[in-house]
RNA sequence: GAGGUUGUAGCUCAGUUGGUUAGAGCAUCAGAUUGUGGUUCUGAGGGUCGAGGGUUCGAGACCCUUCAUCCUCCCCA
């Protein structure tokens, strides 16, 4: 026998981990309930068409496929297209129907796009949804990255008033505020500003090099910019309307003004900036005086996903060392790829092992997560045992968290057992307690032992 | 797709210029202690040194191949 494994980039999680994690969901659920999101969930595996071409070239190739099961009962015939297939599989990030049909869901977005063209006459619009699933992504994997991790999305389609982006920028806020999460800075732009961008520089057909060299700013600085846009052909004229733009500075109001003067031969630029200031202002009305993240238009923001249309957002921790732990942005036409026309959404996603990692990191948890079971009781044997039961079914029945320890072994074994269990209290149920139908309730952190009534016992845990 | 790191006990890792029977801490189990835990003491079990090949009288160590792992770039959450 080899040593047993798990595949790379995927990951066990501990009981510990796994009530972290849910700590960071049901606070995502509650506000996305608050704010009058439906839950939804869709299948871990897609059809493979439905997934291919939505996330550009790169994102192919990063989709895992699932093999079509009973090849092995192919007939002879089909067996020497099977293999031809094949070679063409392994040669390149190619895929046949005949190989592989299905594939691992690769994001939430599409998926989502895809449920709501399939059920677009059961919808009332518009129609809010959240999702929290995981997605798999044949990525190397490397810090902060995984082959399997979790995503949480709230999207809003058939609307296209602002308010909804606003309101997206309230959730991000709100649930960073009560996750604790320290310097969190929410990026924001628009898709329009940067084709209007392309535009001043004279190359209109450019904005996706432009967009795609600009967003490294902050990795390669502006002098690697130049080289990356000189590289992608943008000219020098155009690199000095670049330079121009990312220059502005001041607060997200004074930088739409000076942008307003740059952008003024572009319609589409102009188009962007007043949804800025709209998405701005509403989101002035609505928020709430103790969030702490900023909100900062940044004009070198682009993100990669090629279905953004508008507005597009993007998180970062500035406390730790760390990718984007959200993003987002308005589509105009996603379910457009699926056959329906002029539906617009809008939507932010939260990257929840990286929300994980971050307050992991600035050790933000709530110390009580920890606690599963409340109470351990001791298992003495015999009718004591049975008592232990009686005591078991009371506590439970009170709703609170016990187990009994179910073999009478050794006390100070059991004792042991508890106290690496860290639950808060211990029921000594023996054979003086049983006769008086009481019990011995030990409070572990204090010491302290205290004999008392089973309907006292509940009243001390519950106190607690 | 490109580059680098590390693979030795369940876990974290030592292991000298190649030299007899491969070590430590933690964890596990047993005992000191048959109704009082977290700190103590004693003892025990546990390894095809990632795998395959080569050099050598002799390889955990050196060489080649391969697999796995983690990290960086690309791209992304």
């Amino acid at each position: 026998m080899s040593k047993p494994s798990i595949p790379q980039g995927m990951r066990d999680f501990s009981p510990e981990e796994v009530r972290k994690r849910q700590y960071i969901l049901g606070t995502l659920r509650t506000i996305f309930e608050n704010y009058g999101f439906q839950p939804l969930e869709t299948p871990t595996m897609e059809n493979l068409v439905t997934l291919t071409g939505k996330y550009g070239e790169e994102g192919d190739r990063l989709i895992f496929k699932v093999l079509n099961n009973g090849l092995h009962e192919k007939k002879d015939a089909d067996k020497e297209k099977l293999s031809a297939e094949w070679a063409k599989l392994l040669a390149k990030p190619y895929s046949s129907p005949v190989v592989t049909e299905r594939a691992l869901r690769y994001d939430l977005t599409i998926p989502f796009a895809r449920y709501v063209v399939m059920h677009q006459n059961e919808l009332t619009f518009p129609f809010r949804r959240y999702q929290m699933q995981p997605v798999w992504r044949a990525d190397r994997p490397q810090k902060g990255r995984y082959r399997e991790f979790w995503q949480c999305d709230a999207d809003v389609v058939g609307s296209t008033s602002l308010i909804n982006e606003a309101e997206l920028l309230c959730i991000y806020q709100s649930a960073f505020y009560q996750l604790g999460l320290p310097q969190v800075a929410i990026k924001i732009n628009s898709r329009k500003l940067l084709a209007g961008l392309a535009e001043i520089c004279n190359a209109p057909e450019l904005m996706m090099e432009i967009t795609i060299a600009l967003d490294k700013l902050d990795k390669i600085g502006w002098i690697g910019v130049v080289a990356e846009l000189q590289q992608r052909g943008v000219a020098d004229t155009g690199i000095a309307q670049i330079e121009k733009v990312i220059n502005v500075k001041g607060d997200n109001l004074e930088k739409l003004t000076a942008l307003k003067d740059i952008m003024k031969s572009s319609a589409t630029g102009l188009e962007g900036i007043k949804e800025l200031e709209q998405t701005l202002a509403y989101y002035d009305k609505l928020k709430l005086a103790e969030w702490t993240a900023t909100i900062e238009v940044d004009i070198s923001l682009a993100r990669g996903l090629n279905y953004y249309t508008g507005v597009i957002v993007e998180v970062a921790c500035r406390a730790v060392q760390m990718g984007s732990i959200g993003g987002g942005g308005r589509y105009d036409d996603l379910t457009g790829l699926f056959g329906l026309k002029g539906l617009s959404g809008v939507g932010v996603s939260f990257g929840i092992d990286r929300i994980y990692d971050v307050i992991k990191e600035l050790n933000l948890f709530p110390p009580q997560l920890v606690a599963g079971t409340q109470v351990i009781i001791i298992n003495f044997g015999g009718e004591n045992e049975l008592y232990a039961l009686e005591v078991l079914k009371q506590l439970r029945a009170a709703g609170i968290a016990a187990e009994v320890y179910p073999d009478a072994v050794k006390f100070d074994k059991q004792m042991k057992y508890a106290n690496k269990r860290n639950t808060v209290y211990v029921i000594l149920p023996g054979t003086e307690e049983r006769e008086q139908q009481k019990v011995s309730l030990k409070n572990y952190v204090t010491g302290e032992q205290k004999l008392m009534s089973i309907n006292d016992c509940i009243d001390t845990i519950k106190g607690h």
